[in-house]
DNA sequence: TCTGGGGTCCTAGGACCC
DNA sequence: TCTGGGGTCCTAGGACCC
């Protein structure tokens, strides 16, 4: 059996540890530049506020309901996912962690009727150690998993946020319950597919033909089909490197100078460097791009991205900050108002597997350089030490008019008790 | 005025090899 | 009328996830 484990309304959550007398009170958190939402409490959920609702858009109805708004406090979510996902590991044996907020156990060795009970004593355990909420669904399969944990969201009344499949009749009632469009791997294009061919839930879903599914949603619908079949088809997977790494930020305003988008860029370059070098790797192809922004139809838009194939593979700042440069002088066009734009690192390789070249190849003097920025900037803030071309004035922040303090991160932000 | 920021996997087709 | 039969690697683009 497998169960998936995910935390309710994560990053609402997260802000509740610390301010519980938000808890029944409608909670909302922004995205980067306080853009949209990006998580709702059940409350929020019931004024109407979907996901990724425009903050401008909503900033009435917020007022009007008196919604607290949080800007995304990405420094607070990690570690509280960290210490869940700690948790989680230690009280089981197999574990995939899946997202932020989620995590697939596999369950060996406990008699069927055991699993309520121990699956609710962890739910206790992890809001006793934590303060997040989770829920919890069990099935033979990851995507069965899937909509039991659904169930158990939807109806905590009557499950304690805790639902399991485990026999045929709940395994059809669930896959019938659940509309297609709301399966684990079907998304938009897939389910609009799907409806025009009278398939309106998961259950219709899997009576279709494989051949049929596997011409229209590839092999990856067909695993999906089986897996919903009760087939255990999609295995527990391991946590691996990341493949991609990238920095990429949408601007306040817009930004029409080559100077002030190089300053951009540069920190992005650097922060993909450091990101590689956290996890030990070097790039050897690296990706920039500018856009102009799609919503407004009034002003001329332009987008472009470049690959650039490095002379040699690197995790060094200044090196990767340089060939990022190189890479937007080439794209830049005056005349535009750029909106976002980003830097991506691919084919990664771990560092020590670095090929050396004949005649170009990294400064070995970087690797030194670059341990001691990381340490300075481990210990004095991020960002304390900068490169030139990163811009010597202030650093540039987005919009966070509503940002939570780091309270299990900094120091000086720990929540003071009886003052 | 404003509308996020990350990731993964798969396929088709082209270029190339012997 | 017929005009081989294998392969690999790479890329762009699409689909999906949180």
């Amino acid at each position: 059996m497998y169960a998936l484990v995910d935390c309710n309304n994560f990053y609402v959550s997260c802000e509740r540890v610390f301010r519980p007398d938000l808890n029944g009170k409608a909670v909302v958190v922004l995205s980067n530049n306080d853009g949209c939402a990006i998580a709702r409490s059940n409350e929020a959920k019931k004024l109407g506020i979907p996901m990724g609702a425009n903050a401008f858009e909503y900033e009435a109805l917020f007022k009007k309901h008196h919604v607290h708004v949080f800007s995304a406090n990405f420094a607070l979510y990690g570690d509280m996912s960290q210490r869940v996902m700690t948790l989680l590991s230690e009280l089981s044996q197999e574990i995939e962690v899946y997202s932020i907020d989620e995590a697939f156990l596999k369950i060996s060795g406990l008699p069927p009727s055991n699993l309520a009970k121990h699956f609710s004593e962890l739910q206790k355990r992890v809001y006793k150690c934590t303060g997040i909420p989770i829920s919890i669904g069990i099935a033979p399969t990851k995507a069965l998993a899937k909509i039991s944990n659904k169930i158990a969201k939807k109806f905590p009344k009557e499950t304690n946020n805790i639902y399991i499949i485990d026999d045929e009749i709940k395994r059809v009632k669930a896959l019938k319950w659940t509309k297609i469009g709301d399966v684990w791997g079907i998304g938009n294009a897939n389910e609009r597919l799907l409806q025009t061919l009278g398939v309106k839930n998961a259950f219709d879903f899997t009576q279709l033909n494989d051949q049929f599914v596997k011409n229209h949603l590839t092999i990856v619908g067909l695993r999906l089909k089986q897996d919903l079949q009760g087939i255990p088809t999609l295995k527990l997977e391991d946590v691996k490197d990341k493949k991609n790494i990238a920095t990429t930020r949408s601007f306040e305003g817009n930004i029409t100078e080559l100077s002030a988008l190089e300053e951009r860029i540069s920190t992005f370059a650097v922060s993909c460097a450091e990101k590689l070098r956290k996890q030990n790797n070097c790039c050897t192809t690296m990706m920039v791009f500018i856009h102009t922004n799609g919503f407004r139809n009034d002003l001329p838009q332009y987008s472009k991205n470049i690959l650039i194939k490095l002379p040699f593979a690197s995790n060094s700042a200044i090196e990767l900050s340089r060939f990022a440069l190189e890479g937007l002088r080439k794209i830049f066009k005056t005349g535009f108002h750029y909106k976002k734009a980003g830097v991506i690192v691919l084919d990664l390789i771990p560092s020590e597997q670095v090929q050396f070249k004949f005649f170009d190849n990294a400064n070995p003097r970087h690797i030194p350089l670059m341990k001691a920025l990381d340490k300075i900037n481990a210990n004095f803030g991020q960002q304390k030490l900068r490169l030139a071309s990163q811009s010597t004035g202030k650093i540039w922040r987005m919009k966070q008019e509503h940002l939570s303090p780091n309270y299990t991160t900094k120091l000086s932000d720990i929540i003071l008790i009886n003052v």
